[in-house]
DNA sequence: GACCATACTTCGTGTGACGAAGTATGGTTC
DNA sequence: GAACCATACTTCGTCACACGAAGTATGGTC
């Protein structure tokens, strides 16, 4: 489906974003978000696994490979060209959302500093 | 109560964002979400009644007042110093996530104008 | 052997977005 | 004056998603 107006919440974008560097494996993104988000967005398992469903689903994220280290097994995952769109168009918005609300506190005067 | 971390979703966001310049009734959030997103994001009525409620029992809005123009009532919301605190830190987010994003796209030299 | 870390799976619950249908009023058009 | 449209708000049902929790499996440490 991929519709234009997604909308993506907090914790699929930093999926996405996770992924900007390279592949990465369920465990490593939870980790690469963290320290992306300034140790803000700490990914809960349900959520992540349950996104990384989805967003194979709708053809954002793909798996790169799968293998195991010392026992235990690691699925990769990568970037789709339309994942990179998406997250690099979502990060706009965002900004543009941003500078709408923080001209209008500048504005006005407002406790912020 | 009022989290620290409530991560608000878009269009949460903007009926706070919305009400930066003063009160405003509902369907007049309605038209200024539209114009601070550049027509990007239209509220449906559904959305903006059941998170009005939901914002006003946070403490986020309050109900300036209510009036009758031309037989149509009208109820006109106010942020609430915790709402514009919340507006302003959740603007301060987006644009932290956003520059995340944008700075790995520079770097990596995507297809991005 | 108990315990912890890594890695992933599955399930259940609750919140929130939103489409749709409905109520009420006033203006316009024929 | 009936039909119709715009404004303004209400209520309901559904679906997607976040996320807590419990579980499986392996290897290392004490």
């Amino acid at each position: 489906m991929a519709k234009g107006s997604s909308t993506v919440s907090e914790p699929t974008y930093f999926i996405l974003a996770s992924l900007l560097d390279g592949p990465l494996h369920g465990h490593a993104i939870i980790k690469q978000t963290l320290e992306l988000s300034e140790n803000r967005v700490r990914l809960p398992v349900g959520t992540l696994y349950g996104a990384l469903d989805r967003l194979a689903t709708n053809g954002l994220i793909s798996v790169d490979r799968e293998e195991v280290v010392e026992g235990r097994p690691r699925r990769y995952f990568v970037l789709t060209d339309q994942g990179r769109t998406l997250v690099g168009s979502e990060a706009l918005r965002m900004q543009q959302a941003a500078s709408v609300v923080t001209a209008r506190i500048l504005r006005t005067g407002s406790a912020f500093s």
